[in-house]
DNA sequence: ACCTTCAAGACTATTTTAGTCTTTTTATAA
DNA sequence: TTATAAAAAGACTAAAATAGTCTTGAAGGT
């Protein structure tokens, strides 16, 4: 149960990479993809997502590639997390402000509220600076 | 991300429901999945594993139907989700005592450890008894 | 012009989810 | 002892999500 998808770790492991380059450096993908293990053209999607958010800048043509959009303590592992696997809700209850078509009187709400929070607190805490650090 | 499946939904929901009646009442499985709105035979199915683990007896025939294996009190809601969703585990490399092929200076490794504690702890600390009062 | 690199979109295969349906076993009751 | 009532077991199916690939196009550099 909760489980990260394959396409969450690429995202993770290929911003990281990023996040262990000089700043300003850029990268091609493929370099990003085979330093994360992830397949090249599944990895480009993620990178595509993530430069439309502002989390990466890419660059086209002869010497292009990507760089981080932003400086790696300022992107947290939720935002990278949410980027790809959409908001962190561990229950459908918890979606349009928690309105439950089960009653105000479910028990069971408020613990996914609680697990809602608290896992999101955790992956906000976590910088890219933190985790590139070797 | 993190989204309980529908099986799970309706797991939870016919335990509180069985929770819900007085001890020893035996409830049939079109009742539980009428009150619980979930699909009859789906939901026997997940009582079927239930009664495997001993969270729900079963009993046949006439006069048949399920009731609590235990007290509502002793069972968690760790318990019943795990039951059908399988461990709580965010992230692969936590899988078999947590070693992971990227290596030990792997950094992402400890905030999935952080979450799988989390939440475990959150479900683990909710019995049914305290969600079936109404 | 030509080459490099990302962008966009269509396409596909596999796995997981979410069930259904039929047959069998166990128990009760007439 | 036969009928009936219920869960158990297992095969089966449909739809959705995951995990990709592939082709073409657009932007930039030499």
């Amino acid at each position: 149960m909760m489980e990260l998808t394959r396409k969450g770790e690429y995202a993770i492991r290929g911003i990281i990479y990023l996040a262990q380059q000089q700043p300003g450096k850029v990268s091609l993908i493929s370099e990003i993809a085979e330093a994360s293990g992830a397949p090249q053209s599944f990895l480009a999607k993620i990178f595509q997502s993530f430069a439309k958010l502002g989390i990466v800048s890419s660059f086209r043509g002869t010497g292009g590639g990507f760089t981080l959009g932003r400086s790696p303590a300022s992107i947290t592992l939720r935002e990278v997390v949410e980027a790809v696997e959409g908001p962190i809700i561990p229950n459908r209850c918890l979606l349009d402000g928690g309105v439950c078509d089960r009653g105000k009187d479910c028990k069971v709400h408020p613990v996914w509220r609680t697990v809602q929070t608290q896992v999101t607190q955790i992956l906000e805490s976590v910088t890219m600076e933190e985790l590139a650090r070797k």
